[in-house]
DNA sequence: CTTGAAATCTCCGAACA
DNA sequence: TGTTCGGAGATTTCAAG
């Protein structure tokens, strides 16, 4: 009826400020309320084996880390109740689905248009991903479109927000695990 | 004993070129021999629903898009095999395991020391994401660390390569799936 | 946390439209 | 290509220890 795994959802485009509070008391807080418990070597290993496979069952991430499946399981589900695991995707290779062009603009603009500049990031599309960067108000933007045309329109739609430079990703490399401190 | 799924793996670091032949005749091609099959509508629906849970089984995806359970996972298994679906991953919140500083540092360097950029950027944990970028032989590098200390430490490594301007990242906005055109 | 059993759930293959 | 129907196997859940 329903997935191996309760499914995690988010939703698309969605800063992460909009979850965190907003009234913050001016009284600092003694022991520094780390709403999440601490990570353990065991969960770190676990969540670099997801990392590189998003679909191992708890068994086999038990043989890895010495644990049985139940306690494996437990420590998942413990993780994406907290939030520590957002969720699970297939990686999709953009150049397989006619996804051709990449591209990352460079917008400047000013603090008041932020809001609009939002506004229209979620109508397009093509921007998977938009980072908001320190200095002179820019925004930095991850696009995939299959042909130049279709780059084009993009680019003439973010340029109405301020001044934006496009440059062409002409190869990635990607580290799949994040670097797990402590 | 094993995954219910085998797992789709993929070395750290390393340049799509890789995957590409390097030895390409000059005479053209006259069909341009796509080497896979193009996709349906169908296709395109069930890898926009795995890149949104990438752990859904084949049952459930068969009842979003009207198809049996041996449809949707013969569907599926020939998108892993022709590299469509690239792997499975889980998708950790990097706030929540230490990494609090997030930033992207744009490099500038000559096209003789690439390699050497390569090579040191498969020492550089913290580096999670390198593009590579037309005009002025730019890379951009996609850097979480747990603290500035770290953060510093990487901005002196890289910068070894040629100027790099580095910027924090303030927020982060993602849509999931990708624009899968047609 | 571990073990062990039960209950699902998942994929696979055969027969067929 | 697709569907339906079983069966084999794997996975999670839940019980005790």
């Amino acid at each position: 009826m329903h997935a191996r795994v309760p499914s995690i959802g988010r939703a698309a485009i969605v800063p992460d400020s909009a979850h965190r509070d907003t009234a913050v008391p001016m009284i600092p807080k003694q022991p520094a309320p780390d709403r999440t418990d601490p990570l353990d070597d065991i969960d770190r290993k676990i969540l670099t084996i997801l990392q590189q496979d998003g679909r191992l069952s708890g068994a086999d991430i038990g043989r890895q880390v010495n644990l049985s499946q139940p306690a494996v399981s437990a420590r998942i589900q413990r993780l994406e109740r907290q939030g520590v695991i957002k969720g699970y995707t297939a990686v999709v290779d953009p150049t397989q689905v006619g996804l051709t062009i990449h591209a990352v603009i460079r917008l400047r603009t000013t603090h008041a248009r932020i809001p609009e500049a939002l506004a229209l990031f979620r109508d397009l599309p093509e921007l998977t991903t938009a980072y908001r960067l320190t200095g002179e108000d820019c925004f930095l933007l991850d696009i995939h479109t299959p042909d130049t045309a279709t780059l084009q329109r993009v680019v003439d739609t973010v340029g109405r927000l301020g001044p934006a430079s496009t440059s062409l990703v002409l190869d990635t490399y990607e580290r799949k695990p994040l670097p797990l401190p402590q």
